[in-house]
DNA sequence: ATAACTCCGTA
DNA sequence: GTACGGAGTTATT
């Protein structure tokens, strides 16, 4: 170090504390983790930082490093034992701060220097004087008076918070003395904070006085009996041992033995990905774009960097149990993460009662001044009021937005006036159009660096997807609850708001009112609806300060980050895309079955003897079982004669003659009414395609559904319901691929339950059903008898839901005992799965959950019910979840993954639907040879490289004109 | 108009 | 025996 050079000293252990004192209490914490002083000390660096490559502006650092209180035992409690013995222990929501804070100051590439024995005051001290000492100058970046006995030609002082220079002119117009005299100062005044004694009645204003007549306080001891007032003299004559006691308190020691060297702290240039990592970790949204544009990094493609979070109090922070604290924290104990929850739980709930604040935006600028108010604050609460529930049809009646200062603010853009005729009029007055609204908010919407939160973000996704405005990034409280507490509650809103805020919100049929006096949405008041959506993001942004944390801290952040977020951008877009049908072909199927379906009903009234709807179980059952005397099989539980396919089934083998055209007639109309007939009204106007929805949070083991219209249940077992396969079609000059995952559910068990023999079986590749068939019966798998691997295939889809002796005696039509006996052989044979089964069910009667290979939970506490069938019902239900939603984690990393696997071999293929185990995409002719190998691979290793599986997956795919033809 | 029930399509 | 959604009928509000 030379002269010219500039050091800069950062006091890290002062900035903690002031930093945290300083911001409101809730604001700046996220993710379980209480983050506001790491926040307010990041942005702090940054700034110095900057102004340090900005030449223009003040004084520039060449050396840099940043000063920290390693303890609260210094060599001054040897001085005096009482020494800091007045300081509690720091606020809990502090203590996880102080390791981050050093994190911080190494992710800026800066030096973190700390020593026992000695407080970061002392260590600065030393390093001023040795920066003095070489001709260079000091800045020590702090307000702490301690300090200001440093002050000097070559040293000075700058408080961050309150940007101001501290040099000697500051500091005696601050103390009434030059910075030299501050140590005698300070050993009259004391501080009481740090326990320094002092002499009682003298303040800084006495203090200054005295020094200023008597020079310095050796002199002023000395003198004492010359002052005049006597209760003041008095006190310095008798103190005077602590006055020089609190002398060597406050005098900072400029000689501690460091180890770091003036020339290592020189200052390096900002490692931007390595910073990005780390305030992405802190979900500090605003400072990473900052960063990542002054560096010219890319932020999204930087992983954020894991902390370890040091919880409880070994996270060492200053000024802990000097003493005087070892009581407290011995009844304060270390603080969890699942305390720290429980707390912000109660903080909220407490919030969620005050009235929603909002405001109705009508103009331009006002919208303007919201958008840079939430940019700045980095996190907002969101919704779209839309005038129908699927996003591809629905107008935008209103946008929601809250800020986290819980100010909610209404932007009405499509309502319309309800003066007019009944078709509800035009455009109502006082209201920004929609383009005007969306071109102003699409900044903050695609902005990376201001969380969108939201329940049900895919809709929000999807409508503004549809408008060229992309949300990102979306966090999701459906998710969250879902991935959180899947098999506890329900996720809407409106449970949540029960759960979590002790809240009942509205719901939309209050707003629109039901039935004959229904309003559209778009009809309503603008002042009713801003109500009802500022009460809605209000909760969403209350529910998210509850859930949020509880991600970190039980564990849930990969499931949540992995396999549930990404999700929402990947099915919004095939939601978007569609598939095409062929109405003619579905228009065909109709006429065709309408025709058989009449047939049957001729026969089946000829039958009868008279006309009735054979669509009711109730009238079928009546005519079946009383009128024509066939003896009844099974009653449902409200006591009706069955007329299930199973039992008519049974009658049809035992020669009855109706039973048979029942169950034709049946399948006929069932393939008209919910396919070919209600298939061609999903067909979208604009776009000829039709666009199902997918639910994210629907079902209890992580698969997805698939509703308006369901495409997940589209018939393929028999001939006849295959045909509707038929219709759906890739356009002219494009191709459908099916890819779909072979025997996937029983490559997870084998995997789990790791059973030698299975896994054999799916390395060779050889017929798993034959296999199981040859082991339990002893039968070679050449020329094995069909029924034979019948029985078999039903066992092993058995085991898989859990198995039952009656579920296979029914599934088989045999015997319950015959059932029991194959269950018993299967496990001899196979008693690795016993033992997985008995395991599963112990775990989940131990924890109230089970959980997936990749970490999702699937909650089902009615497994220690006292009612036999409710146990066993939840017990079959544990042994599934494990296996049916590891497979669907699978397919949803294959998802995940999917669209960058296909942009890296360079192949435009568009994924379209999901059906739980399978893939369908469109693609052009002349790509469909190339893309299916990049979509097997990519399916084949989903599970990579978070987990590697000990048995292969393996995906058959095809290309072809229709589904038929491609499954 | 809504809810419950039965039945049946898929993985 | 697991997991879903939808159509149609019937009962209830």
């Amino acid at each position: 170090m030379k002269k010219g050079d500039h050091l800069f000293l950062v006091d890290g252990s002062g900035y903690i504390f002031r930093a945290y004192h300083a911001l409101p209490p809730l604001s700046r914490k996220s993710d379980g983790l209480p983050v506001g002083a790491v926040a307010g000390f990041c942005n702090m660096l940054w700034k110095l930082l900057k102004n340090a490559r900005d030449t223009d502006v003040g004084v520039t650092p060449t050396h840099f490093a940043v000063i920290f209180d390693y303890s609260s035992k210094t060599f001054r409690n040897a001085l005096y034992g009482e020494y800091k013995a007045n300081r509690t222990a720091p606020p809990e929501d502090l203590v996880p701060q102080f390791g981050l804070i050093r994190e911080a100051t190494r992710a800026f590439d800066l030096p973190c220097i700390e020593m026992e024995g000695f407080e970061a005051d002392d260590l600065i001290a030393t390093y001023a004087r040795l920066a003095c000492e070489a001709g260079a100058d000091t800045t020590i970046i702090s307000s702490d008076k301690d300090l200001m006995q440093l002050v000097g030609a070559t040293t000075q002082m700058y408080d961050p918070m309150k940007d101001k220079q501290i040099g000697v002119p500051e500091v005696i117009e601050k103390w009434g003395v030059p910075p030299e005299k501050m140590i005698d100062l300070q050993a009259l005044t004391g501080d009481s904070i740090d326990n320094v004694p002092g002499v009682p009645g003298i303040g800084p204003k006495t203090a200054a006085q005295l020094l200023e007549e008597f020079g310095d306080l050796d002199t002023l001891l000395m003198r004492a009996s010359e002052i005049k007032q006597n209760k003041r003299r008095e006190n310095i004559i008798q103190h005077a041992d602590n006055a020089r006691l609190s002398r060597e308190l406050v005098k900072l020691r400029n000689d501690a033995p460091i180890v770091e060297q003036l020339d290592e702290l020189v200052l390096n240039p900002l490692d931007g990905p390595k910073l990005i990592a780390f305030l992405k970790a802190m979900e500090f949204t605003t400072l990473t774009k900052r960063v990542a544009e002054a560096t010219e990094a890319d932020a999204s493609a930087i992983e954020a960097k894991s902390i370890a979070v040091e919880w409880g109090e070994d996270a060492h922070g200053p000024d802990v149990g000097a003493g005087a604290t070892t009581q407290d924290t011995a009844q304060r104990g270390p603080l969890t993460p699942a305390d720290l929850v429980a707390k912000r739980a109660d903080a909220v709930k407490k919030l969620a009662k005050e009235p929603v604040d909002h405001t109705i935006i009508r103009g331009s600028q006002v919208l303007a001044d919201w958008i840079a108010a939430a940019t700045e604050s980095g996190t907002l609460a969101f919704d779209i009021l839309a005038s129908s529930a699927d996003p591809m049809k629905a107008e935008i009646v209103g946008l929601t937005l809250a800020l986290e200062n819980g100010i909610c603010a209404y932007i009405p853009v499509g309502h319309h006036s309800g003066d007019s005729d009944l078709l509800g009029g035009g455009l109502a007055e006082e209201q920004i159009s929609e383009g005007d609204a969306l071109s102003l908010l699409k900044p903050l919407l695609e902005d990376a660096s201001v969380l969108k939160i939201g329940h049900d973000a895919k809709f929000d996704y999807v409508m503004l997807a549809q408008r060229g405005v992309t949300l990102s990034p979306p966090d999701d409280i459906q998710l969250l609850s879902y991935v959180l507490d899947s098999g506890t509650g329900a996720h809407s809103l409106e449970a949540l708001a029960a759960r979590w805020l002790d809240k009942t919100l509205s719901v939309l049929k209050e707003l629109t009112g039901t039935g004959r006096s229904a309003v559209p949405v778009e009809q309503t008041s603008m002042v009713a609806a801003a109500n009802y959506a500022s009460d809605l993001v209000h909760a969403t942004l209350a529910i998210w300060r509850v859930l949020k944390p509880r991600l970190a801290a039980e564990g849930m952040t990969s499931v949540y980050e992995r396999l549930e977020r990404p999700l929402i951008a990947a099915l919004g877009a095939m939601e978007q895309r569609g598939i095409e049908i062929d109405r003619q072909t579905l228009s065909r199927l109709s006429g065709e079955l309408a025709q058989r379906a009449a047939a049957f009903e001729d026969e089946i009234y000829e039958v009868a003897g008279e006309r009735f709807n054979i669509g009711s179980p109730k009238q079928l059952g009546d005519i079946l079982f009383g009128k024509m005397g066939v003896p009844g099989g099974s009653k449902t539980k409200t006591g009706q004669w069955s007329t299930s396919a199973q039992v008519l089934e049974e009658l049809a083998a035992e020669g009855h003659e109706l039973p048979r055209k029942i169950v034709d007639w049946r399948q006929l109309t069932k393939l008209k009414s919910t396919y070919t007939d209600a298939l061609p009204g999903y067909i979208h106007p604009r776009t000829r395609r039709v666009h199902t929805s997918y639910a994210m949070a629907a079902t209890s083991t992580g698969r997805l559904s698939s509703s308006e219209p369901n495409l997940q249940n589209i018939p393929i077992r028999t001939a006849e319901g295959r045909k509707i396969r038929t219709a759906f079609i890739a356009p002219a000059g494009r191709k459908l691929i099916s890819a779909d995952y072979s025997q996937i559910e029983l490559r997870v068990l084998a995997h789990v339950a790791d059973i030698p023999q299975l896994r054999q079986a799916f390395s060779d590749g050889v017929d798993i059903h034959a296999m199981t068939a040859s082991e339990m019966f002893s039968v070679p798998v050449e020329g094995m008898p069909t029924e034979i691997r019948r029985r078999a295939k039903a066992i092993n889809f058995g085991i898989i839901y859990g198995i039952s002796a009656f579920g296979l005696a029914n599934q088989l039509s045999i015997p319950r005992e015959e059932a029991s006996d194959y269950i018993k052989r299967y496990f001899e044979r196979f008693p690795g799965i016993r033992d997985y089964m008995e395991s599963t069910k112990n775990f989940c009667r131990e924890n109230g959950y089970v959980e997936t290979i990749f970490g999702r939970r699937a909650h089902y506490p009615d497994i220690k019910a006292s009612n036999p069938q409710i146990r066993a019902f939840n017990e079959r239900a544990a042994i599934n979840a494990p296996i049916q939603g590891s497979a669907a984690d699978i397919i949803r990393r294959a998802m995940v993954q999917m669209d960058a696997a296909l942009q890296a071999a360079k192949v435009k293929a568009d994924m379209l639907l999901q059906v739980h185990d399978e893939l369908i995409f469109e693609v052009d002719d002349a790509e469909a040879e190339k893309a299916i190998p990049v979509i097997r691979q990519t399916m084949e290793s989903a599970a990579m490289p978070a987990l590697s599986m000990r048995v292969p997956l393996h995906v058959d795919a095809r290309a072809a004109n229709s589904w038929d033809e491609a499954h």
